[in-house]
DNA sequence: ATTAAAAACTGGTCTGACCAGTGTCCAGTG
DNA sequence: CACTGGACACTGGTCAGACCAGTTTTTAAT
């Protein structure tokens, strides 16, 4: 194996391991070089592996940093191998999207089909709270709505998946609620929209289920495109500096 | 930014929006430096960056060649987060084929709307593989034709989720063709499916692709259905010691 | 035609130089 | 005295050319 990716794993694992704290400086590239008998070359060729796998970060003139590292392990799913394919690529939240159109038009006329009636009785208690909620500050509503109605679908892998799915997005996206609802317009097309799939699901009609579904995704994502295209930013993206305070553990000055 | 994360970020994007396709190689450093005027040691950054997202993969004195999308990872011993669904649940193999059905008839789809001519060049490769073999051998033909289109929809997000979904699906069942294909009848339909859905991908109809790739998984499922009413066992549980080659995607020597 | 050596690729490493940001520290200024 | 400015000593970023080490292709001798 290649030198520098030797180096590599062996900083990666120190950083790992616990021998430096996230936001910790990292020796010197001219230093590591002279620390470890090789050129400065295979260093920084090893430097940026770390970089492109999130584990450190550099910055010109500074230094190079350890990376905070993904604080996951909360209580929701997996962060995912998928995570790194986000970084700088807001397109794969399109793709993203792409297969939540499917999935969740699939969920609804699935529950639409094997709805029970307790499962009916969870997804207009949903709705109702969804109507009910100040627009401002219904992300979690809107959440539970469209969850009642896959948990419905009774299909297991289906849940997991689209959960998987929305968990991912909720890293990279503001809650798409958030950003829409304050155009009327658009609320009161969102509004309408998950007025058609709750009818369509209550009154066991899969097929308008489904298209109701896939088209309401449909149009979160156009709507997120073009919000893009007038320059709100809807992804957001790892910046440097958004690792901050704990240099201050660092600095002793 | 730096000029090698600019080269990085410019090549993986290329490598993402289906400019270069899973196994193919890349210019040679020493090209990519004169292409691109600036130095090889900027070059040789940038993949390396790559390399460490996964992106691609480097053989001294071959070359470097973009990786097989969502490879691994996670892999190796990892039980998988959806495993415990299926414990003592074979109804779960049901519904994972359900979600399947959907898609894999969007990948079919998309592949058809997208495929590049070095798509489509993968695509025949493998259908021809797929025609060639000895149907008492031919897992993996079929995999590798599944996945070639699959990955012909350039949308990494799906390739991930079916992929993942294929994993499950191999730690449970019998390959589905082992258990088809004896039978001469179902291996002439599903011959014909494959046919079906190659042309109308080459053909780039993305409504037939789909309709026919959907009701290829459904005819699988149904197919499994009715050989477990008969007392075949379709079923395996997972066994502690068991977890088979995950490497079954790896590509290109 | 077969085979073995040679040449022409590929990536891997080294060296030493210079450019470009950042922080320090000290002299000269008000 | 406080303050500003600039030299200087860091940091990473880029460049050039050389050589080593695998791989493939071409060539030449058998």
């Amino acid at each position: 194996m290649a030198i520098s990716q030797e180096i590599s794993y062996r900083l990666e694992r120190l950083i790992l391991d616990g021998g430096l704290a996230p936001g910790q400086k990292i020796p010197s590239e001219r230093q590591l070089a002279a620390r470890l008998s090789v050129s400065r070359a295979v260093i920084r060729e090893a430097l940026h592996e770390l970089q492109g796998r999130g584990v450190i970060e550099t910055r010109h003139g500074k230094g190079s940093f350890v990376a905070s590292i993904v604080p996951n392990t909360d209580a929701m799913g997996e962060p995912g191998p998928l995570m790194h394919l986000f970084e700088g690529h807001p397109r794969t939240l399109y793709d993203l999207l792409e297969v939540r159109e499917q999935l969740e038009g699939q969920a609804a006329f699935l529950a639409a089909q094997r709805a029970t009636s307790i499962d009916k009785h969870r997804i207009t208690k949903a709705f109702k709270a969804l109507e009910d909620t100040d627009p401002l500050s219904n992300a979690r509503p809107d959440h539970g709505f469209h969850l009642a109605i896959v948990e419905a679908s009774h299909n297991p892998v289906l849940v997991h998946v689209l959960n998987s799915l929305k968990n991912m997005m909720l890293m990279t996206v503001q809650a798409s609620v958030a950003n829409l609802n304050p155009r009327e317009e658009m609320r009161k097309k969102i509004v309408r929209q998950h007025r058609q799939l709750y009818e369509a699901v209550m009154e066991g009609k899969p097929a308008v289920a489904q298209k109701v579904a896939t088209a309401h995704v449909r149009f979160v994502s156009e709507a997120m495109r073009n919000m893009e295209k007038e320059g709100s930013k809807v992804i957001r993206m790892p910046v440097p500096g958004d690792i901050p305070a704990r240099d201050s553990l660092q600095n002793p000055h």
